[in-house]
This record gives C-alpha cells, structure tokens and sequence, in this order.
DNA sequence: ACCGCCGGGTGCC
DNA sequence: ACCGCCGGGTGCC
C-alpha cells in the first residue's frame, strides 16, 4: 500500500472504505468483550480508558486475530478468539467501526473486559448484525448516559488578553491587540505547560479525554495557529519587536539604532516570519541543535517573500536564505540545514515527498516549521498534507485566515500538523472531538473550543480587546444598482432563457440532470454573459446536448469544452470525490470533472468495475480527458477584436458611474471586477475613449506582470492609473488594492465569499477612504435569482461552525436546487 | 472404567 | 487463573 519509500504513511490504511463516511456513521449497539493475554504485552490502559482494535491477519495462531491496543498504541492484547472470528469479517469489509473502551480492570494480569461499540452506515447495519448473530453475538442498545460528560473537564483559558510590554522604546510602536499578539506567541514559544487535556497526578500524566496515562510528559507543541481573516494586520510591525529583542541579544545593543530606523518603513505582514527567522538566528549562535527554519507557502505568496526578505533582511544581516524551488533546488540536506531559512512551496513538499522517497526536506530536522496559508493542508488525504505532517522539526507554526472552513474535519490536519498528543492518530481525533461534535453531544462543542482557544489565537476584524475594536476600518457600502436591458438585449436573453430552459426541464422530466450538469451550467453561464454584453457568449453556443454517434476525436473536443465551461463557470465547482476546488482537472466521459489524483483513486480501488461518483457510469482510466492549458480558460471567444465595438447596458452604467466618480474626485480609484475576462477586454475599449488610466490584472498574466500592475495602481503619483480591471478570482488572499476606495462589480458571483475576499482587497487596512461597492444586476434576469441564492450560502455559512460538511451527493443535490431557483423552474 | 472423580499442569492469538 | 480446560491416575463402602 505504501509505496513512499522510507516516510510513514499514517493513514493510508484508515482512509479508504469507511472513511469518507465517519461523519454520517450510526451507533448500531454496543458489546462486551474480553481482552486476553494481557501478560504477553507491555501496553497498559486505565479504567474507562478507550482502546483501539485493529486487525492482525498475518497473526500465525488465528488469522481473525484482533489486537487492542491502548492510546499510545502499545500492544494491550486480543480479542478473545470466539469474538475475533465474528468481528474480523466485519473489520475487513468495513462494515463497521469498532471502538473499545475498557470499562474496568484496569490492574487485570490475564484478561480484561472491553466495551465495544459498533459504528457504520445505516445500509451495514443488517449485515453486521447478522455476521454476528451467526457467531452467537448480539449488540445491545447504546448506553445510555454521556461518558463524555462525565470525562470533559474544561480548561483554564489562556490568559491572552495580557499585553507583552516590548523594550520602552518600542512598546509605543505597537497597538494593544499587537502586543497582545506577540504576549501570546512568546509565551506559546518559552511555555512549559501541558497540552490541552493533559493533567499530572501523582507521577502520572492524564489525559482526560481517552484516560489514558503515563509517566512520560507529553509534549505541548511549542508554536499554534495564527487564525487571523485579518492576518495581514495583526502581526503587522510585530516584527519589530522581535527583531529588537533579539537584537538586543545579539548585538548588545549596538546596532540597535542604524536597524530601528530600517524598520520604520512600512512593514508588511511578511515581517512575521523574518522576525521568527532572526529567532532561528539567535538560537543558532547560542548553541547546537537544528537552527533552519523552513517557511512553506503556496506559490502565490512565494515572491512576497523572497521580496520582504530580500528588501530586510539580506542588507541588515547575513542571513542565509535559500529558496527551494525550480529543478535546480539542491538535493543536499545538509546544506539546506546550514541555511537560516529554507522557503519553499506545497506543491514542492509534496513532490519531493511523494516521487523522490528520499526527500532532502524530510531529511533535515528544523528549528521552526511554519505553514503560510496553512488551510492549504486540510484534505487529510492529499500528498501535500502527507508531506507536511512528516517534517521534522518541534517549533511550528500554523498560518491561516480560514482555519476551520465548514467542518471540524478540516482541523485534524493542522492539529495533527501540532503534533498534539493524542489527536495525531485520527481516531482518537474523531472520537474525542470530532464525533462529539458533529453529533452535538453535550460538551463536545465546549471541548473543541477548548483545544482551539489553547493552541491558536483567532482574531477577526470584529475581534475587540478591551471593548474596542483591534481595527478599526472606514466604513465599507454596498449598493445594488440594478440595470434594465435594452429591448436588443432583452430579446437575445429571453430567446436564449426560452431554449436553456425548455431543455432543462427535459433533463429535469427525464431524470439526466446529472449527466447534463456541464450543458446546464453553459445554459446559465450563456444567460449570465448575456446580462453583461450579448457579445460575451457568441462562440459558446454549440447547443449539441446529446452525444449521439461521434468520433472519437469529436468526443474528445466535446469533454474538453464541456470541462472548459465548467471551469469558466465561475461556480466554483468543486472535486465530488475530495470536495476541494479543482487540481488538475480532468473530466469523465460522463462530463463530470474531477481531480486528476481523486479519479485516479476511485477507479484504482474500485477496479475492475470503477464508476463515476456522480452518475455511477463506466468509469476508465484511458477516457479521461485533461484540460489542455492551464490560465486561458475562456480565451476561446477572444479572437474577434476585428469586429467592430459595441456597448451593453451594463457597460454604459459602468462608464456614466466612472465619469461621474472622476468629474467629483479625479484621483479616486476603482476596481472593476469581472468574472468574464473577455468583458474586461470589451471594457477597455469605452475606458480608452474617454481617456481613463488603467491598468489591468487577471489569472493569465504572468507574475512578473501582476507585480508590476499592483504597484502601478498604488502608486499616487499624479498620471498613475485610476481604474484596474479585476478578474474577480485573480491574485491570492494577500492581494493589496488598498488604493481604490470604490468598486464596480459587474457580475454576481455564485459564492458570496469569493465576492467578499475582492472587496477585503481594498478594504484592509491602509485603507483611508470609506469603501463603496457598486453591483450591477440585471433586473428579472438570472443575476437577481443569483442574489437570492448567494443570501441563502450566507445564512448558512453564518451558523456554519459544528454542522457537518455535505457530502457529494448533498452537493449535488443543493446544486440542481440552485439550477431550479436561477432558471425559475 | 468404552465411565466419573480427583488433583496437577497449565494458560492469547 | 480464588478460573476453565486438559489429560493422567485411579476406582466400593
């Protein structure tokens, strides 16, 4: 199974079958058991302590061998034989989840008894309980009465409110939730307390949530999460103190003044990881021991950093930073231990880690790890998150705006990245927190707080420290201005609507909406594009909706289009089988997209007879069809610049609003954000004519490009562009348009939060100005149901927190209730 | 006694 | 294991 040469590959085993399916699994019963040969094994328990099953085929005496092993996951001892043989069908085929706790007996030399409980999908239960009928079991009802309850002790919180006083000089450089912030991660680096759930009695150290004990100190991890949908702000200058006290350190103070000086300039949310970097560096020169640090970010922010870190600290000090990327990466880790600071991204990591088995950065223990946008990891499931979790190295450090996404399910990786005992193993993560949450048992939720609130600091732009708000922001408008189409217009809409429509309720009447997914998402993408400008959708509409005799080729051309207007939909399709946005995508011969790895691994495990996740059609490997080029994916309809310009309606409110915005203010910028990058283009035609200024940034530029269109736009200088087109998805989460204080929203996006992280572009701080939003939606048209629907994922995202992430077919099903909503079905 | 009963040896899977 | 189980020793009252 585990073809990674030489690194552990901790859940490989547990996260097929049974796995994607933990969340909606059911209690079927309980039953005790025994535990034998107790004196065989080293592994000790508690009372009420949980213990884990696992099956030993290979055992010589009894191929239905089950071993019990404690949390530790020393060897306790076995299932009795009789029981063995009823549970080890059932474990194998992963009809159930079977869980042990030891309710007693806990001193015990022979045997013990174990309660089991039986957990697994409502559709197994009948065959387990008949597997075990058929050895003389039978499951009792669950037990009643929470043991959670009754082993949930609730932390002391942290005291963060505390304010860390920097030397004087310094101190008045910070704001209050800044040196709140710095308290709290000096502490969380020089702390010695336990982990979270962890006690000492006498001799002993406790974990209150599985029981188990030991004399061996657990490890608290000396770092956190740094949750921040601010995180641009808050550590924000922290540097500064960082770096004074370790100047103070290092130099004695000499140098102090020259660097104060340097450091006056604006300083950027990059200041953080230097500054741990000059910790690396100090730490270096007092003693042995690991003294790189590695700093993993996704590509995007990668020259963020190699910019900061060229800007700071190469001139102030002879910090050696090597940035471990491109083919040419050295291969040595030695050298790259030598280095202060090792930067690199996901992607590499998980490379390295997956194709070398040998990889140079799992060979070196680091003095800190830090994960940039460490959400990044949450799929448990993905290489990258393998990668990750395998670093050595005890400092670590989280970094991300969004750690818990929709679900407690995207927490284990970064906790398990902590290396917080016992939650690196996913089991007794699920069963201390994740199930008790997810069920709503009494104290679970309280529970998962308390481990948040010990490991991370959260903060948010409403976050207030001593009654005032930590940031305090200019005011932030939206208005809706609604747009009415000419009567040209309105007759290519309607025509087009009349036909989308009329074959939607085909598929509806037919049952095929699935098959059709991609036909009906260029439905209302075509109805979409129409609100904008009628030009928007002319090459797209090959309204072929059955495949009928083709050959191959012309199947081939067809998925290609079909999965470019999936990923030109901008509904932020995800991957059925990982739920995540789309990497390397690929589409069946059903039309459904998926990511390349995902696919793969459905039709490697549920060869030879694979079939589509969605649909449950054939599924083979040789007809799959990749995107054929990354970046351009709608440039299909671009090459008609030869035809002569005409506006739209919306174009029109557009430029009445710039003109009018440029006669009141002249140096007032703006953004104009888009979905459609060919609008953008069509746009820039108007602008030109009435002499605007603009700049433009979208996903197909290349970076050098970006960089230099984001500072033209900053720059104030007088002549510097007032207008920047905007592809609504371009750029990452630290994109800075902080010069614009108006923006022009052209299109309604399906997902509300992608509209919400462009405004936070230029409504962050440094921004002066109070922001005004303009949306333009066309009235009695697809736009205004999408508002509707985009009210709705806001409700839900409102109270998202504890409720379970939807499944795949939930998904869909949500899906084609949005398709009824928007084409008024 | 091709039984019962006794008591020693023994012990996971 | 202060058990169960095994198998050898033994055998009226």
């Amino acid at each position: 199974r585990n073809t990674y040469l030489g690194l552990e590959d901790f859940s490989v085993s547990d996260t097929s079958g049974t796995e994607e399916d933990t969340d909606s699994a059911v209690l079927y019963g309980t039953l005790r058991g025994s535990v034998v040969g107790l004196r065989y094994y080293t592994g000790i328990v508690n009372n009420n302590e949980m213990v884990a099953l696992q099956r030993e085929p290979s055992n010589p005496y009894d191929k239905n061998a089950v071993k019990v092993n404690n949390v530790n996951g020393d060897q306790v001892g076995h299932i009795k034989k009789e029981l063995a043989a009823a549970l080890a069908g059932i474990m194998d085929n992963k009809l159930a989840l079977i869980e042990g706790v030891v309710p007693y007996g806990a001193k015990n030399a022979f045997t013990m008894p174990v309660q089991m409980s039986f957990w697994g999908r409502e559709e197994n239960k009948e065959a387990v309980l008949d597997q075990l009928k058929r050895h003389g079991f039978k499951l009792a009802p669950p037990l009643k009465g929470n043991e959670f309850d009754k082993l949930f002790e609730d932390l002391k919180e942290d005291d963060k409110t505390c304010e860390l006083e920097g030397a004087e000089a310094v101190a008045t450089l910070l704001l209050p939730h800044q040196k709140q912030a710095l308290a709290w991660m000096v502490s969380r680096e020089n702390s010695n307390d336990l982990p979270p759930f962890w006690e000492e009695r006498s001799n002993f150290y406790y974990n209150t949530l599985t029981n188990f004990a030991e004399k061996q100190r657990p490890k608290n991890v000396i770092g956190g999460i740094l949750a921040d949908d601010m995180g641009l702000v808050i550590l924000t200058e922290l540097v500064l103190v960082f770096v004074w006290f370790c100047l103070v350190f290092l130099l004695g103070g000499g140098g102090v003044k020259k660097f104060r000086k340097d450091f006056q300039r604006t300083i950027s949310f990059f200041n953080f990881y230097f500054a741990l970097n000059i910790q690396s560096v100090e730490t270096k020169y007092s003693g042995d021991g690991p003294s790189a640090t590695l700093i993993v970010c996704p590509l995007s922010v990668l020259s963020n950093w190699i910019d900061q870190f060229e800007q700071h600290i190469h001139q102030n000090f002879h910090v050696n930073i090597y940035v471990y990327y491109g083919s040419d990466r050295s291969r040595d880790p030695s050298f790259l231990s030598e280095q202060d600071i090792v930067l690199t991204t996901y992607n590499i990591l998980a490379t390295d880690y997956g194709m070398r088995g040998d990889s140079p950065l799992h060979k070196v223990t680091w003095l800190r790890i830090v994960l940039d946008e460490g959400h990044t990891i949450r799929n448990p499931n993905a290489q990258q998150t393998k990668a990750a979790l395998n670093l050595d190295g005890h400092r670590r450090w989280v970094l991300t705006g969004t750690p818990i996404q929709n679900s407690v399910k995207d927490l284990w990786s970064l906790i398990s990245f902590l290396k917080l005992k016992p939650f690196t193993d996913r089991e007794w993560w699920h069963r201390t927190i994740q199930r008790p949450v997810t069920m709503g048992a009494p104290g679970g939720l309280g529970r998962l707080q308390s481990l948040i609130r010990s490991i991370t600091l959260r903060r948010t732009k409403k976050s207030k420290i001593k009654g005032k708000p930590v940031l305090e922001l200019p005011e932030r408008k939206v208005l809706i201005q609604h747009i009415t189409l000419t009567e040209e217009e309105r007759q290519i809409y309607q025509s087009v609507k009349k036909e989308g429509k009329a074959a939607i309720s085909r598929f509806f009447s037919e049952g095929t909406v699935l098959a059709h997914y991609a036909d009906i998402l260029g439905v209302l993408l075509r109805l979409r594009q129409l609100c904008c400008h009628p030009r928007l959708c002319i090459n797209t509409s090959s309204s072929s909706f059955s495949a009928g005799d083709k050959t191959p080729e012309e199947v081939h051309e067809m998925l290609v289009n079909k999965m470019k207007l999936v990923l030109s939909s901008g509904s932020d399709e995800e991957c059925a089988v990982c739920l995540e946005s789309l990497t390397v995508p690929v589409i069946t011969r059903c039309a459904h997209v998926f990511c390349r790895p995902c696919i793969f691994e459905v039709i490697r495990s549920e060869q030879p007879n694979a079939k589509c996740p969605l649909c449950r059609s054939e599924l083979r490997a040789e007809h799959l069809v990749e995107c054929p080029l990354e970046g351009e994916i709608d440039s299909s309809n671009e090459k008609k610049s030869d035809q002569e310009w005409i506006s739209s309606s919306k174009i029109n409110a557009l430029m009445h609003a710039l003109i009018e915005l440029r006669r009141d203010d002249p140096t007032a910028k703006c953004l104009v954000v888009s979905q459609f990058t060919t609008f953008l283009s069509l746009i820039e035609n108007p602008l030109k004519e009435s002499g605007f200024a603009f700049t433009r940034l979208d996903g197909s530029m290349a970076q050098k490009k970006r960089v230099e269109a984001i500072q033209c736009f900053q720059s104030s200088q007088a002549g510097s562009p007032t207008v920047m087109l905007l592809s609504l998805k371009a750029g990452g989460v630290g994109l800075n348009l902080t010069a614009a204080s108006r923006v022009f929203l052209m299109d309604p996006a399906w997902n509300p939060a992608a509209e919400d992280q462009c405004f936070d572009r230029c409504h962050r701080l440094g921004q002066k100005h109070s922001v005004v939003i303009t949306k333009f939606i066309v009235k009695d048209s697809v736009e205004e149901n999408m508002l509707k629907i985009q009210k709705k994922k806001r409700e839900l995202a409102a109270g998202a927190f504890a409720t379970k992430k939807p499944s795949a077919s939930e998904i869909k099903q949500t899906k084609i209730n949005e398709i009824k909503a928007l084409i008024d079905l």
